[in-house]
DNA sequence: GCAATTTTGTTATATTATAACTTTCCTTTC
DNA sequence: GAAAGGAAAGTTATAATATAACAAAATTGC
């Protein structure tokens, strides 16, 4: 394994962070093409799988998207709390749902190597701010 | 609220169930297309839109793909384990586990209203015929 | 330096999903 | 029962997401 591109993630990186909430691959493109505008998808795409593989961002199964992450490097499973509202997203990490994810799903012998946990709803301040309208 | 092509997600609904692994919405369209070769990509889409609203069938949403739901029609999230191997999709319900996500995501005051819970590995049939090769 | 390997750039295209409009068909009213 | 009104389905086109495949360039090991 060797650098891969280094200097392309962090500009990617740099997008992602600036957003904050997740962001598609091309929304990224678009950003970066404004200084670079010979870029390309595969380009962007590879930079953010180097990005998941390395545990600075993460990909949005659900919104087919992107966001940095919010935790130091970690290698285990992130639950992101997505607000529907104001599209911000939680990271929390709990290894202890994961082992009774993995308690559950084991039951039958399946061996799990990758979690997606993405939940759905409204966070704490678009709750308060914007209530039943 | 009316019928909303009843005879066509029964159709989607068959493709589903006769496949048993998760596929792409535009495989459902390819099967139904031998016997109604004008059929298109809306329709299909909707049709899976209804079966999910209705509990019949489920989005897997890392795979941008959809299944027949396992069990009788229910309203809870679905686990999915998904055997990255043979394609099989086991699905689990623990309402355990999903008041304990909620507690962790509610810790700011986020109100969850959909749950993502996708899991990918090896199911037993997979780990104990193929192994280590 | 040169070959081998890996990474990056480029082009093209595959795959997934939906917008926008038309037609059909059902319902409601008279 | 016919016409108006409205919801659902069909249709066309295109948008959005993602990757295959190849070419060029950089890097490493010798």
């Amino acid at each position: 394994m060797y650098k891969r591109g280094r200097r392309m993630q962090a500009e990617v990186l740099g997008v992602l962070r600036s957003r904050g909430v997740p962001i598609s691959a091309y929304e990224v493109l678009g950003c970066l093409r404004e200084k670079s505008p010979r870029l390309s998808p595969p380009t962007i795409y590879r930079a953010l799988a180097a990005l998941a593989e390395r545990g600075l961002a993460h990909r949005v199964e659900s919104l087919n998207a992107f966001v940095a992450c919010q935790h130091e490097r970690h290698h285990h499973a992130s639950i992101l709390s997505i607000c529907g509202d104001c599209g911000a997203v939680e990271e929390n990490i709990s290894a202890d749902l994961l082992t009774r994810l993995s308690s559950i799903t084991g039951k039958s012998g399946f061996a799990p190597m990758r979690h997606v946990i993405e939940v759905h709803g409204q966070c704490g301040s678009c709750g308060s701010a914007g209530g039943r309208a």
